[in-house]
DNA sequence: CTAGGGTTAG
């Protein structure tokens, strides 16, 4: 058996480099289950292998599983203290090879020192704000630095070094409390520097730290290695990275199980796969339990060489040592099903895991989309959409993506627009997004259509951002968009948001290419000199030639825009109008015991026109003193239905701007009330008040 | 809050 995994291993090694879809496992992946045998194998490898691979044996580095026969022999303590100083025990110590094998990481993880709380925490943290908020020049930290609040102790430099954002500051900062020379500087230090510095990539920097922290005698924890070897992985130094690992075992220290997890990934990420479960199979050996970050790391390492065999013993190897898989273990698996070409696995394996009560996320949705997508599995693809929306699952903008893509690889043209015109709905603030979707689409040769085409036009409006607006306009309509009544009322609606003449100006120029007649009225509206008749007559023109759908919107809006530039007389007028053409039925509501007013499907322009309409009715009726009755209702709802948001609040001050009566109703949300007696008392004051 | 490891498009 061992001979036939050492020959799997060397027809791997010779396999042409073009031929990366072929598995490393030849033999059966239950093979793969007896971590020791494969430890024998590959290490019984040796010198064949090397020669394979590299044909001058001279300049081939050798494995790290090389290199640790020999340390294990010579430098690594024989006993199971790892804590014994590497120098008290030379080399004399010979291991016999029928032992066990000793142990290749620590499994216990470092302690972490517990920190007391600093009372002078708010001082510090602002000071270090101050030094993030100046210019990243050394001669700016220095002038900032004269004004740190407190003395620099130990806790104090510590928690200003751990608030620096960037790493030159944190470098800064380093040096210069070293060269204060209050105490002495710790390993702490160093890691944290050392982290930050990694942010920026500084290889070379913290390489620098390291070889200080050597040769001042400062002792190099597993924090200090994982953070070296991390950001040499990072920077693609994946020698480099290696060549610390090795002298971590060199100076004694036994790396615990986030070192060498760090190590698995860079030996993975170099595409060292046997010197990877070389690795893993002499930790699992020494007694390590792998966590799901380190089945991460095997999952992902199989799934860059679609390697189905390998992804089935990350499986199998958890279950058999019981290790549940998490969200990202999961994420991990099913793209590397994905790379290897299962789909159906890859389905199954996202049925496993929502059963086992994990919530997919963004990227769970995004592997499985694309690996639908590339399957042309239009069936499982749709279903999985409407699942997503049905659980209100995550989204993002590659997952947007993805599904564009797999819509444009099955041929979904419908579902790609109706996927557009959802993001626009579900997400008015990222404008961003929808201008990058609207681009991608119009990449990947995907019809916008005029529903889409509205759905960013509103989105871009409710952000301000009308050139852009005018742009989408613009490339729509060349593309062949029709513009509907929908899209004009769209754009009336951004009119009434507009702020400067110069966008209003803009948006009119689009819709004067949409709708001309529309164009016309708004000109004839805004001229103070056109009398009612005039209006009447035109605005039942526009009217009757516009959707039903889109009638009382064209109206809100023109009211909106009305009360924007202080015509509140024609607003008062079109809002009469549009109540005689049936625009608003159901505003006035009234029984023997209260009256009310429904202005929920209005906007608030026309609901302010409205209350100040039925307050001067009102007025009117107090004076004639007929009948009342006792409560009066104006309701605007709570603001959940789209048309409606704000409505509520916009209307609350209206009322106060008007000094009326009414008061948000407490058993009813949206609802305000007033009743006979205040309603009276308040039409006399203002009656009393313009006489006076 | 305060030092270290893993996962999404083209």
């Amino acid at each position: 058996m061992a001979a036939s995994l050492s020959t799997a291993l060397d027809v791997h090694l010779s396999i042409p480099k073009s031929d990366t879809k072929r598995p490393i496992f030849l033999t059966k992946p239950t093979q793969r289950s007896h971590p020791i045998k494969i430890n024998i194998s590959c290490n019984s490898k040796s010198s064949e292998n090397v020669a394979a691979e590299s044909p001058n044996p001279e300049t081939k580095t050798l494995s790290l599983s090389e290199q640790l026969k020999p340390l294990s022999s010579t430098t690594l303590s024989p006993t199971k203290n790892d804590r014994t100083p590497l120098l008290s025990k030379p080399k004399s110590t010979w291991v016999n090879p029928t032992k066990p094998r000793r142990s290749v990481l620590s499994l216990q993880r470092q302690k972490r020192s517990t920190y007391s709380y600093n009372p002078r925490v708010r001082d510090l943290k602002l000071f270090a704000r101050k030094l993030n908020d100046c210019d990243n020049t050394e001669e700016a930290f220095l002038r900032a630095i004269t004004e740190i609040p407190h003395q620099p102790t130990r806790e104090n430099a510590l928690l200003i070094l751990n608030s620096l954002k960037f790493w030159q500051k944190s470098y800064f900062f380093f040096n210069w409390i070293k060269s204060q020379n209050l105490f002495p500087m710790e390993t702490i230090f160093y890691n944290v520097t050392m982290k930050s510095l990694r942010f920026g990539r500084q290889f070379q920097l913290i390489e620098q730290l390291a070889n200080e922290m050597v040769s001042n005698e400062i002792e190099l924890d597993n924090i200090t290695y994982s953070t070296i070897i991390t950001c040499a992985k990072r920077c693609n130094l994946f020698d480099e990275a290696i060549e610390w690992f090795e002298r971590m075992y060199k100076t004694g220290l036994m790396p615990d199980e986030v070192t060498y997890s760090a190590i698995l990934d860079v030996y993975a990420k170099s595409g060292k796969v046997e010197e990877v479960l070389s690795l893993y199979e002499r930790g699992v050996a020494s007694g390590w339990k792998p966590d799901p970050i380190a089945f991460s790391v095997l999952g992902k390492m199989f799934g860059e060489s679609g390697d189905y065999d390998g992804i089935r013993y990350v499986l199998q190897e958890m279950k058999s040592l019981g290790v549940q898989p998490n969200l990202v273990v999961y994420n991990t698996l099913l793209e590397a099903m994905g790379k290897a070409g299962k789909p159906g696995l890859a389905r199954s394996l996202f049925d496993e895991m929502v059963e086992s009560g994990l919530t997919p996320d963004e990227k769970t949705l995004t592997a499985l989309i694309k690996i639908y997508g590339k399957a042309r599995w239009a069936k499982d693809a749709l279903e999985l959409w409407e699942r997503m929306r049905e659980n209100k699952w995550p989204m993002d903008f590659i997952l947007y993506n993805t599904l564009l893509n797999m819509c444009a690889d099955i041929g979904l043209v419908e579902e790609a627009e109706r996927l557009f015109e959802d993001m626009k709905l579900s997400d008015g603030g990222n404008v961003d997004k929808a201008i990058e979707l609207f681009e991608e689409m119009s990449k990947l040769g995907v019809a916008v259509n005029v529903m889409g085409c509205t759905c960013l036009i509103q989105c871009l409006g409710k952000a301000r951002r009308i050139d852009d607006l005018v742009r989408v306009f613009g490339v729509s309509i060349d593309r062949g968009v029709k513009p509907d009544d929908r899209l004009c009322g769209c754009l009336l609606s951004v009119v009434s948001l507009c702020v400067t003449s110069e966008d209003v100006d803009k948006v009119i120029t689009c819709l004067q290419q949409a709708n001309p007649k529309l164009v016309a009225f708004l000109k004839l509206i805004e001229d103070n000199c056109t009398g009612f008749e005039n209006i009447k007559e035109e605005f039942r023109n526009v009217i009757k030639d516009t959707e039903v759908d889109a009638r009382r919107p064209f109206c809100n809006c023109l009211i909106d825009i009305c009360r924007n530039r202080n015509l509140n007389e024609r607003a008062h007028e079109l809002l009469y109008l549009g109540t005689l053409y049936g625009l608003y039925p159901g505003l006035h509501n009234k029984t023997l015991d209260e009256w009310s007013l429904d202005v929920r499907s209005l906007s608030v322009g026309a609901a302010q026109t409205a209350l100040e309409e039925w307050m001067w009715t009102l007025a009117k009726i107090v004076r004639r003193e007929e009948v009342l009755p006792q409560l009066f209702l104006a309701e605007t709802g709570t603001g959940t239905h789209k048309f409606s948001q704000g409505l509520a609040t916009a209307f609350a001050s209206h009322v106060n701007k008007l000094a009326a009566p009414f008061r948000q109703s407490e058993g009813k949300a949206g609802c305000f009330v007033a009743t006979r007696e205040d309603l009276v008392s308040w039409v006399q004051a203002r009656r009393s008040s313009i006489t006076a």
